[in-house]
DNA sequence: ACTTTACTAAGGGAAAACCCTTAGTCTAAT
DNA sequence: ATTAGACTAAGGGTTTTCCCTTAGTAAAGT
């Protein structure tokens, strides 16, 4: 038997997927969450061998719940469970200790054969990830040096939140010209050329959330 | 017994919705399909009551599929289910026939609950919903005067795409001066003041998609 | 026939975004 | 100690967006 969390904040979706789960053999599921803090409180007290995490979450996000379960519980497995196919995330997710990604268009099976080959020692990533993750490495772009600041990502929050550099500078006590840098980093850094594309791009990227 | 029909081209929150509903006793899952397309053609054979009917949906959408069913079978009772509140999803859902309107991130009691009030012949819309309904009224803000043109949808979706104004202006073969008038009636009637804030408006209201 | 609406287009001006450079301070790593 | 990176800020420039006005044409409704 495996035993399984979930942890998701969208109920039907998570509901949907006990459900779904239950009526595999092999499969048990222990435990499921609408938030990655209710997870981790109830963490020590269950045995779980692998979690399914939304990646994301309203307060605690999938990456930092992963973070902070595995240091707790270093052995156990988490498979990513999202949304977007897109950059940061996996790279994030993996560096956070993930040993899947499934995305939530996939379907049962997907998920299932996941699953089984986490629990056998391995990892899983679904097809379009990995496609996402060789193109990566053939175009040969250098993760770090594109990886967004602290006060980027900060930055990046507030404009998709529809502030002008100008309240942006206001917000967080510092010129408009500094913002002006932050602006033209975070668009050279995301490979994107206007606010429209940015927008879309840190939705997918999980930095925002509609 | 309730016969039901699922339309939502998200597998795992399909076969999810699946196995919730049946679990209730009256209920009965008689179809699900991954878009409006293949619904629509199972239509005539099924012996449905409710359809359950994503709005976002690659090909057809669920405002399209709810107006082509209703013309096949005007009494068919149609539940929009969706990710987000916004403003013109709902009436024009309500327009094209639906008799409820439930979140994704609502759980199965509510949802329940809108299954029974509809099929005995009321309606139901989420707490959520009503409060933008009566937030609308309130306000006084007519729905027609601020309804997007066919053009002003155009724009906004190329917008939304990234596209500069020079650009859509070559893409439609008008002047640029012919867009900026689009892109500030655009903005005027979205009453959002920025192009990140807009793109934002779009993807909630189902202009576009990410 | 008249009105309304959508779409088109232009002028003109203010504001914001975008892009480049230089440069100082501070922190963290080797 | 020296290097590297983050954050700050300014100068100076181009481009784009935003907002206002006016205005002609075509289609649709009353």
């Amino acid at each position: 038997m495996i035993n399984i969390a979930i942890v998701d904040d969208h109920e039907m979706f998570r509901e949907g997927l006990v459900l779904v789960l239950s009526q595999v053999d092999e499969i048990n599921v222990v435990g499921n969450f609408n938030s990655g803090d209710s997870f981790l409180k109830a963490l020590e007290e269950l045995d779980i061998d692998i979690v399914l995490m939304d990646i994301k979450m309203e307060g605690l996000n999938g990456i930092e719940t992963t973070q902070r379960a595995k240091s707790v519980k270093p052995d156990l497995k988490v498979i990513a469970v999202t949304m977007f196919v897109e950059d940061s995330y996996y790279m994030q997710m993996i560096n956070a200790g993930a040993h899947g990604f499934v995305l939530k268009k996939a379907g049962k099976y997907e998920l299932v054969q996941a699953i089984h080959e986490v629990n056998n020692g391995g990892n899983y990533f679904s097809q379009e990830i990995l496609q996402k993750m060789a193109f990566k490495a053939i175009s040969g772009k250098d993760e770090k040096e594109n990886q967004l600041s602290t006060r980027e990502v900060e930055v990046l929050q507030l404009i998709c939140k529809g502030l002008s550099t100008k309240e942006i500078s206001e917000a967080l006590f510092i010129s408009q010209k500094t913002v002006e840098v932050h602006r033209s980093n975070i668009l050279r850094k995301s490979d994107q050329k206007n606010i429209a594309q940015l927008v879309i791009w840190a939705i997918k990227n999980n930095y925002t959330t509609i």
